[in-house]
DNA sequence: TTCGATTGAGACATTCCCGTCTCATACGAT
DNA sequence: ATCGTATGAGACGGGAATGTCTCAATCGAA
């Protein structure tokens, strides 16, 4: 037996993507179990809740490293991480609206640990003359999240193909942050 | 008296996108009327988001038609539409992130009437040469309308400043977007 | 001032969701 | 085959939100 709890966590988000006010039967019926054995592992909605922001940190964090953005070609390194995020976009999309998620104890470190690490990678950039001055690291930063989450939900409903997705956000973002030589 | 509705639904906005579960009570509260009067004017939560649906299709519309997209420059018109969009940013991007939204009757013909405008936009700048060709007008729009959601968001939590955040969005898109000579 | 309309406060029953519980069943390991 | 464990189905009470109602107070126009 032995649940496949991550899977659970993804059938949760898909649907409260869709429906924020789903109820915990309806989670449960989503995810292909019963109420009862949903509130075994998640006692609770907060907890739920909670286990989805967790889940979703170390998603990313996973693929920070995946990426190895401290390494290398700032450009490169940001071609990899987009590379690497695109499998997980969707369940990044829904994260990325939850702003639900990030004012809980706990949950808000994870997501500065994330914040300090990209906008490291895009101040490096900058600091070696290939990123723009004029746009922020931070702006930067918030760039590559909404975009990622965007190609994510085009993927969703078809406007993107999954093999495009990754080249669609990096020529958009890079082409937008290089610095020209001219 | 006459309650000024617009109002209301802002402030219900407001409130929803931090806190997606607000019962009509909250709502009624953080609006500052009662919640027998919010229910007079919005019978029911069904209503109520219908109803901020449709003022934020109001309120799109209103500013494609001020920004002329029409007409001129495509990357002139971009960078109206941008600058248009910049004052009802955070609104916007409330919207934006309700995916609950879009998936009511009447609500996703106003959405599909933006993306057709928008979407004409970006084809007619292609179509003069100045837009890439290889980032499909549908992707763009998208793009953009995740810009302008995060800049929104940016500029409600202080990343980005105010002033600033319509050239952070058009220089990131547009430099992404335009046609290289090279 | 007077009258109609609108609002605020609160009561009320209803519905829905939650958290917990029990019990029978099905699975897996030994 | 047996036993421990995890699951599914469902019942149950408690609590919160909803929708509706009444009544007094307030505002604005005539």
């Amino acid at each position: 037996m032995s649940l496949d709890r991550d899977q659970v966590l993804r059938e949760a988000a898909a649907l409260l993507a869709r429906r924020p006010t789903a109820s915990m039967d309806e989670i449960a019926r989503a995810a292909g179990i019963s109420r009862a054995t949903l509130h075994r592992h998640f006692p609770g909605r907060d907890a739920l809740v909670r286990a989805l922001g967790e889940l979703g940190i170390a998603q990313v964090e996973e693929r920070l490293d995946a990426a190895r953005i401290e390494e290398g070609d700032p450009v490169a390194a940001v071609q990899r991480l987009i590379e690497e995020a695109m499998p997980v976009s969707g369940f990044l999309a829904f994260l990325y609206g939850e702003n639900q998620l990030y004012d809980l104890p706990g949950i808000t470190e994870g997501w500065s640990r994330v914040d300090r690490r990209v906008g490291a990678l895009f101040r490096r950039g900058q600091e070696e003359g290939v990123f723009r001055f004029d746009l922020t690291p931070a702006w930067l930063g918030e760039a590559m999240y909404a975009l990622i989450a965007a190609s994510g939900w085009c993927v969703q409903d078809g406007t993107v193909a999954r093999n495009d997705s990754a080249r669609m956000v990096s020529e958009l973002l890079l082409g937008g942050m290089l610095r020209r030589p001219s």
